[in-house]
DNA sequence: GTAACTGCAAATTCTTTGCACATAT
DNA sequence: ATATGTGCAAAGAATTTGCAGTTAC
């Protein structure tokens, strides 16, 4: 079953309808290497549907998420989607100086989550791993003096690094 | 070395000031068994200090993060706030249906981390592990019917289920 | 004494919602 | 035909910031 068809299924056989904006929002985030924020699809998608609204993009992004076909990972105060890959584990390290985002693969998970739903009788729908601290680069930087931290923010976009005041 | 200590020493030999405000923030992080928001913090120490501003909650969460004293977790929308404790791993258990958090402890993620920073030449600072899904009231009340599905948030507060439209 | 910090109010940013119109079933 | 979904504008919630006055050093 290719993922193409998973979502029109899922959405169809859920009763929710097949509109064309939720096909928009699945085809973003499938199409993309990286996770998206509402915004980001947003902007992907004004480029060839100017009237599509951010609103809508949030709306779809709900339902595909309550389909369990896409997951959200929050970094900082936003929130990033990304595709639900079975058995594809998938976290992120953050790096808390440049703002840069790293998709790691491994299933280092497994073990961990196997124990949650062993020793506390949770049901697991989704496991959210961020690492927050220093990538490569920063860490040569770091050396020569540092010049502020930053939100954590997964594209590096906008805000300023800040200081200690 | 007390925590109280740290905090003292940390805050005076990093060149930040050591203020009234930010030690309140800090006793009462150490004092809470449980994660606390800038919110719940402020609610606290308004009793005996009513002039404490909430602004100024999130400036000394903000110093005590960046001395590694303090680890923020992002739920939903929000960010709670708790000591790191060194070799304590914690992490936290959210039902999407109740909002209830369990907050469990553990070291299964020694080996994750380790991996994460073998492989990728990334210093992690702090590691924020946030599983969605049911807990066990939930997974028996969800035989007699679904009642809607919470946004994900520690306390349960406010925010009403959420339908799929 | 002075740079750092706080309180307060206003601003920002991300996300949600009400409502009139549009559309998938 | 009609329940659902969308666009738009406005509201909400969490967090940040500018500034004048206060305080730790």
């Amino acid at each position: 079953m290719s993922p193409r068809a998973t979502a029109t299924e899922a959405l169809q056989s859920s009763g929710y309808r097949l509109t064309m904006q939720r096909q928009l929002v699945w085809d973003a985030l499938r199409q993309s290497k990286r996770h998206l924020s509402a915004e980001d699809i947003s902007a992907l998608l004004r480029k060839r549907h100017p009237r599509l609204n951010l609103a809508t993009v949030y709306r779809s992004l709900e339902v595909l998420e309550e389909l369990g076909l896409i997951k959200q990972t929050r970094i900082g105060d936003r929130g990033y989607y990304e595709l639900v890959q079975e058995g594809k584990d998938h976290y992120h390290l953050v790096c808390d100086r440049c703002g840069s985002t790293l998709h790691i693969e491994g299933d280092h998970m497994v073990p961990v989550l196997h124990h949650i739903t062993e020793d506390h009788d949770f049901m697991v729908s989704a496991a959210d791993l961020v690492v927050h601290g220093r990538c490569a680069k920063c860490q040569a930087k770091a050396a020569h003096g540092g010049e502020g931290r930053w939100k954590a923010r997964a594209d590096g976009t906008k805000r300023a690094p800040y200081r200690a005041q």
